[in-house]
DNA sequence: AATATAACGTGTATTTTTTACACTATCATA
DNA sequence: TATGATAGTGTAAAAAATACACGTTATATT
């Protein structure tokens, strides 16, 4: 339905590193590899870039063939070069990085016989990967610490609606470290981009808490002042 | 003495934006084309990568061969795969950017036929470029006004020892404002990080100012501390 | 109905950082 | 010795970040 596959096609690949949070845990999707080399081993989705398209459409691509995700939006990470990455020679490797809101439909299908099936797995807790791809996540990682510090990518791993509590947890799964309660909500809720609903958590066995909404617009509008310092 | 050429090496290139600091003005290093596409155009340094080097090797040999520029530290920016960057069909650039210290030794000889000249230009009046290379400038420019915030990239541009008014209008040129002189230098000095030297500058007609240099022990010392947050 | 449980939701005082703002000092030169 | 040009300096006010603890509420259990 995509690619038809020959035998090398460039010595140019896209990997994509999809990040998920469930359970209070950030995770990171990988493939179980059918194919040499690593064959059997966890990978990321990846795949070689077609000389046809650009590497935009080639990460959708592979996503789309490997795991079934449609649409996500993915950011460019950084272009791999070693010459000892691939045990094949030098293919070099642009590594596209996503955060998904998972909606509890873990059922991802490949489309291609190259990967025999995608799973989750916790960030804290990896099998061994192929290629320099554990090191590809660590650069993930890097990235989104620094980037959940100036932008709003943590609303990308959560639900539409949710607390103030799952928000903290993102940030602190993120960041690795406790976030003080107060101090949190205070600072967030000044940002003035959060909008309070009027309905509560469902289905809790405590005091159900109020849900919030992102509000791009109103992201927008602050943040466009992104280039306006102060002296 | 570096790359033989072939009709097509590789639908891969990389691109160096050399910048540098000169007249209280941020430069950019352009070459002027001797070859087809886009002969006689200004571009960014830039060739095809081959086959056996890595990436960051290829752009060392291409600066080298396209200016005579050694050993400057660069840093990957972006990679580019539009279909319609390259007239010959998708060609695949990474680029890479620097920040130099520009000593007076603005005698930039090329050792390669395909280009013409390398030449210094103000990034605020530059001439039309080949390619996509105006738009990989312009991300270029966007990601050091970011570091130059959080990592100090604005020593690279500046001679080893300098006066604050220097320091300061490195800052101006590359934020795109005025700063104001006392809460700049307070906050500048309150990092720590710069060594006052028992010189002042010489040769100018007014109060000479103090000279001070970059220490970047202590500044790894103090920013080691990177990873620690507060909560 | 009473109680236990588990997370919710809130305020204030302190410290640190950022900002605004203007004049005197010094050196070289005319 | 006067002029021109930049160097060098401090303080007060505002804003942001930090530290810190307990009563509230919904549900589940007895």
């Amino acid at each position: 339905m995509y690619s038809k596959l020959t035998h090398l096609q460039s010595t140019f690949t896209a990997d994509c590193v999809i990040f998920g949070f469930e359970e209070g845990e950030l995770k990171v999707l990988l493939v179980e590899r059918n194919e040499y080399p690593y064959k059997d081993w966890w990978a990321l989705p990846g795949f070689f870039v077609e000389h046809s398209e650009t590497i935009d459409n080639a990460v959708e691509r592979i996503l789309y063939e490997h795991t079934g995700l449609r649409n996500i939006f993915m950011e460019q990470l950084y272009t791999f070069g070693d010459l000892k990455r691939h045990p094949q020679g030098r293919v070099i490797t642009v590594a596209y990085y996503a955060l998904l809101r998972l909606k509890g439909q873990s059922t991802l299908k490949p489309h291609s016989t190259y990967v025999r099936q995608a799973v989750w797995h916790p960030v804290e807790n990896l099998p061994e990967l192929a290629f320099d791809h554990a090191h590809i996540i660590d650069r993930s990682l890097e990235k989104i610490r620094q980037n959940i510090k100036s932008t709003p990518i943590a609303f990308e791993l959560l639900p539409e609606k949710f607390t103030l509590t799952q928000l903290q947890k993102v940030y602190e799964a993120i960041l690795g470290i406790a976030l003080d309660k107060r101090n949190f909500r205070k600072k967030m809720l000044n940002y003035n981009f959060l909008k309070e609903l009027d309905e509560k958590q469902q289905g809790v066995s405590y005091r159900a808490a109020k849900l919030y909404k992102f509000d791009k617009r109103k992201y927008a509008k602050i943040f466009q002042n992104d280039l306006s310092f102060k002296k």
